[in-house]
DNA sequence: GGGCCGATTAGG
DNA sequence: CTAATCGGCCCG
């Protein structure tokens, strides 16, 4: 399996939630293709962590890139994120959906009323839940093999850029990227 | 310590 | 549409 380098995580965060598009993430027997990403920049971007957290700009200074940044949102839900730093800008790239590969019956068990696999890795937090991702896994550093696969794309996959989900802010900044028309993402683009 | 705000989701 | 549920941040 080709194995994205730590190189793939050190340029501009914005390309790169894009180049994600198509790559493969497992963790244990769980793995699914990459379909929708967003970008969050360290600098000049309200919506990420590092405008107002100390904590996530202490991250982007002194992890290194590929390190997954994992966090709590709403007291309930665990959100995938993997560092990007190095190039021209520095960032998250927030997984927010995936095709399921691998480990459905694993994904079936792990989450409750999925009617159908289109709906066991639509959203950023029903992802994590299907692969077993939590807490415990941030900074974990998914390219160190050991439980992770991150790999490259098979093939050249259509992207459709469009603006992020869920923020109050800089809600104009056309970060969120989708493998067009997949019915794995969380909300149809518009 | 208290109040408020979320990169969401499932259910009515 | 809303409840659920909690860490971080901003006060005081």
């Amino acid at each position: 399996m080709n194995s994205l380098p730590r190189s793939f995580f050190e340029r501009d965060v914005v390309l790169c939630a894009r180049e994600l598009i198509g790559c493969t993430l497992g963790f244990g027997e769980t793995k699914g293709m990459i379909v929708e990403t967003e970008a969050y920049a360290a600098e000049d971007d309200p919506a990420c962590h590092t405008w107002k957290r100390q904590g996530a700009r202490d991250f982007v200074a002194g992890e290194a890139p590929g390190t997954a940044y994992v966090y709590l949102n709403y007291g309930m839900h665990w959100l995938f994120n993997l560092l990007v730093k190095g190039g021209d800008r520095d960032g998250f790239v927030l997984i927010r959906a995936l095709d399921p590969i691998a480990g459905i019956r694993t994904m079936n068990e792990r989450r409750k009323s999925v009617r159908q696999p289109r709906d066991l890795c639509n959203g950023p937090a029903k992802l994590t839940q299907s692969l077993g991702i939590s807490g415990k896994h941030h900074r974990a550093d998914p390219l160190s093999g050991e439980g992770w696969v991150l790999a490259g794309a098979d093939h050249p996959v259509e992207i459709t850029a469009s603006t992020r989900i869920g923020i109050s802010m800089a809600r104009d900044y056309p970060w969120r990227f989708v493998l067009t028309d997949h019915p794995c993402v969380s909300v149809p683009v518009r």
